[in-house]
DNA sequence: GATAATAAAGTCAGGATTAGTCAAAGTGAT
DNA sequence: ATCACTTTGACTAATCCTGACTTTATTATC
């Protein structure tokens, strides 16, 4: 058992939800009093712990009758391909490189012909329309490591 | 889905309809009355969930025999929808209505929901991290109607 | 026909109710 | 003492609902 922080405790209390549904839909302020914190601190937990990449979908609605709904995704098991890619793109990366990696998840059968046609469109010079080659480099590597991040997904 | 403003319920009632038949007519006092809300909240749902970007066209006409006419129509079906649908994106478009067309696609089949995940991805605000408002909504636009324009030649 | 009365729908701004952001302060382990 | 992580709260943004006012179309009256 690791040190229990406030944190720590709400993210157990909504896995444990979890467990048994296949999402939640929580009113932040409730919550926040349930453990005595401040609401914004109910987005930090979920910022920090519900990520995409440990496969939780998180969508919300403010204004009357809003929500934040946490859904839990099942996640390939093995995705060392991917990881190895997302690491090897970094922070940024030009579009012949980003070009190679879409053709190699289309290679190890990761993506169809047409995923990797969709793909390459939003990567794409012309659709970036982005001055500065850093910043294009930057964006496209976001990009990319999001779209792989929903490859972990089982369907 | 559970939470129920009465916008939601009303949004659920029309589309209802809508799934038995092309069209419907409505007389706005009448759905008012029905929910017990003023008039105007029938323009405010019809404004916010019967856009173009959620499938749908809307004309109306005032005075006596007065009516609002919802209709659902596919984004991709003809040019002329698909063209509006442009339009309405402009050069600028908010993730909110992002994901309703989106969401759209998916329902009329156009796109499967791996894609559609694939897609979400791209144009989400924490991957795109732009800071200013107006540029991440541009280069969001970019990236859907690239998608929009591949969709309508190779589907 | 022209005008007035009536019968619709449209617009807009404001108050209420939610969630989101961000930076600063606090905490704890190394 | 430093560094990463946690906690807080002031401020921001989105959404819902309302009502006063406006616009448009039809019907009645002269």
């Amino acid at each position: 058992m690791e040190t229990q922080n406030v944190s720590d405790m709400i993210e157990q209390y909504l896995k444990n939800i979890l467990q048994e549904h296949q999402h939640i839909e929580i009113r932040r302020a409730e919550i926040a009093q349930q453990f005595d914190v401040v609401p914004s601190q109910i987005n930090y937990v979920i910022k920090t712990r519900f990520t995409i990449q440990n496969g939780y979908l998180v969508e919300s609605k403010r204004g009357g009758g809003g929500y934040i709904r946490i859904a839990k995704v099942r996640l390939l098991e093995d995705n060392q391909v991917l990881d190895l890619l997302i690491t090897a793109i970094g922070t940024t990366v030009s579009q012949h490189d980003a070009i190679a990696v879409v053709q190699s998840l289309f290679e190890d059968k990761l993506i169809s012909p047409r995923e990797a046609s969709l793909i390459l469109a939003t990567i794409d010079k012309d659709t970036l329309r982005i001055n500065d080659t850093q910043t294009e480099n930057a964006m496209r590597a976001r990009i990319l490591i999001g779209i792989l991040n929903r490859l972990r997904f089982k369907s």
